[in-house]
DNA sequence: TTACCAAGATTGTTGAACAATCTTGAAGTT
DNA sequence: AACTTCAAGATTGTTCAACAATCTTGGTAA
């Protein structure tokens, strides 16, 4: 058995609402968290053994994950955790520079929702401080989540965290992780004090600039450009 | 067997790569189509022996479509065709009002997209002379769809495809169907007159106006808004 | 080496079965 | 008449076993 699964089982399954979607939770989760890395092929076989469900409700649970695009499905081969390349990263950031701006141009900010921004942003300092990677990057898609909800919309919301589960990917992906987040820390910080102030549009032009800047360093570093 | 699912069995259904993405096709168009009308009820016995399948695999598709949001599953009672409310135009429009004007503003023109854009006014202005308002719907919705598509982005196309899709239901589960769109015939000219010549910051504007007019409308109809 | 091919493994789909839950309708009570 | 109770029937949720279709693998022959 595939080292991340091992725990799945242990987990202990008892009569679940739904046990597709709760197959899909569990795989998600294993996802997300870089167990199962990108390109890993996801077995009928070995999956529903160690999950202790049928092929019947694993399969019903793929095709819940396919939806998200976290898993790819090719017919007849199997099914494998998505692998985002050049493109892909090109595409997430197509729709980041769009609706992230779009969101504080014209969101409403709700009371308290910039507070919880400058809450996010001392988070990231205080990962920056300990020098913990991992905390800066959850900080830093918590505080483009945060943007985008700004909208007030639950699809838009939904398509983020899609995008920013995609980005997880590309990072886990990657072979060396340099620190591609202690630069935008202060550049986050900038933004919400902008957002505060009623700078929305240039807010919006600065955070089109910075997620050009990210998209590019970023295609760099995966060698998509030289 | 419901009179909306006459015809599936005949059309005949050879070997398809994934008959569960068939079978959600087949679905999908019944229901875009207005022949499985909102709150309708999807059996499952019913709809496998009318489409040829196993129940397994039209779970599949109704997993599928559930993801889209085309279909409401709820536990133990069943698979209903969704019935949008007035929440759900609300958050249709907030989607609309965010990623329409945003790719309007910041999306790049590919060369053509203007000329096909007259072409679809000009398809509305035929419908409207022959009194046709399915013509005009449908003509608006493919207007609207070559805004999002400014973007260039796939997950936006794929985004507002899902947003016209509901407005689909909104329309079927209407008991009269007057007509919302004849209004926004020329006005849809003169966005794509203001694009053609680089106004964009006036088309995204007009455009909000647009959209919020156009909810306003829709909301006073269904009885939301006295 | 390359091409071919058969055996084995994996996926795609089906049908039947059973438990859990919901719906229906009849009976009885107020 | 209106309201509860309850049992029978229907429907959904999940599993299992089987088989066809397709892919992968490893060996053989040119």
């Amino acid at each position: 058995m595939n080292a991340a699964l091992q725990g799945i089982a242990d987990a202990g399954h008892a009569t679940h609402a739904h046990t597709g979607a709760w197959v899909a939770a569990q795989l998600r989760q294993r996802i997300s968290d870089g167990l199962l890395p990108p390109g890993t092929k996801l077995s009928e076989q070995a999956l529903s053994e160690a999950l202790g469900v049928s092929r019947n409700t694993l399969r019903e649970a793929f095709t819940v994950l396919a939806g998200e695009s976290v898993v790819q499905r090719i017919p007849n081969r199997g099914v494998f955790v998505a692998a985002p390349g050049a493109d892909d990263v090109r595409e997430i950031y197509r729709v980041r520079r769009l609706i992230e701006p779009a969101a504080v141009l014209w969101g409403d900010v709700p009371v308290g929702a910039l507070d919880a921004m400058d809450a996010i942003v001392d988070k990231a300092r205080a990962a920056l401080a300990e020098g913990s990677v991992a905390g800066m990057a959850d900080a830093n898609q918590e505080l483009h989540k945060a943007l985008v909800s700004l909208s007030g919309s639950a699809s838009l919301d939904a398509l983020m965290e899609k995008v920013l589960a995609e980005m997880r990917l590309v990072f886990h992906a990657m072979a060396t992780t340099p620190d591609f987040h202690s630069h935008y820390v202060e550049r986050n910080a900038v933004l919400v004090a902008q957002i505060r102030s009623g700078q929305r549009e240039e807010a919006a032009a600065e955070l089109r600039r910075y997620l050009d800047g990210a998209e590019h360093e970023l295609l760099v570093h995966i060698g998509a450009i030289p």
